[in-house]
DNA sequence: TCGATACGTCTAAACGCATAGACCAATTAC
DNA sequence: GTAATTGGTCTATGCGTTTAGACGTATCGA
């Protein structure tokens, strides 16, 4: 079995093992639409789209982008899909990021 | 005394703190001067750009922005500008968002 | 003083990204 | 079947970013 990328030793390993974390977060529409999801079990993307001041087709973008990360994950309930928050993996990339500087650089 | 921006409650407050964090660490060339430094005291421009495949004012710029969210510091020597990591600030702010995270989404 | 070293900046080109209008597919209600 | 709701995608546009060549400035040694 070999190693995926995610598992390589070192700093530069974690860093970019959070790199698509990284780049899914620098942006403050994705930011306003993970903090919408915070407060809910789930929503979909009208209503997204209603509490924002971006477009229908840019949160289906940002969405998918989420997607893509592993933040959000999708539920497909009649015509509307629902997105709900999933950033338990992110948060343990972090960690992992953050452990790795400490034995590093501290 | 008012508060500051990175001193606001809720996730919110943490996601927009880190925002230039990270812009600054979604980037490969970034990433790979942020390692680079993690294994020495300091480096110029001229010893990092020999170490990577950028040219030198490619790393010049990188190091502006690196510079701009804290993440490295400068000292002048002579002709030679030394660059050397300090990430703890950067830590602490990635440790801030984990709790806001767990707490308001755990 | 003169040449060499170091480096920021100016400038421009190429690329990617954020944004949204228009269109189309799928599902549901009547 | 028809209309309405939902949402992804196609497409295009504007803007920011990444990149690097060219130039100017500052420091140091000879």
């Amino acid at each position: 079995m070999l190693k995926n990328k995610a598992k390589l030793a070192g700093p530069a390993g974690a860093f970019r093992a959070c790199l698509p974390l990284f780049q899914a977060f620098g942006d403050t529409g994705r930011q306003d639409i993970i903090l919408l999801l915070a407060e809910v079990e789930a929503m979909n993307v009208t209503q997204i789209a209603d509490r924002l001041t971006l477009a229908r087709p840019t949160i289906s973008h940002h969405l998918k982008t989420l997607l893509t990360a592993g933040i959000v994950t999708l539920e497909h309930r009649g015509t509307e899909n629902l997105y709900s928050l999933t950033i338990d993996e992110a948060v343990a990339l972090l960690k992992s990021l953050i452990v790795a500087v400490e034995t590093s650089c501290g």
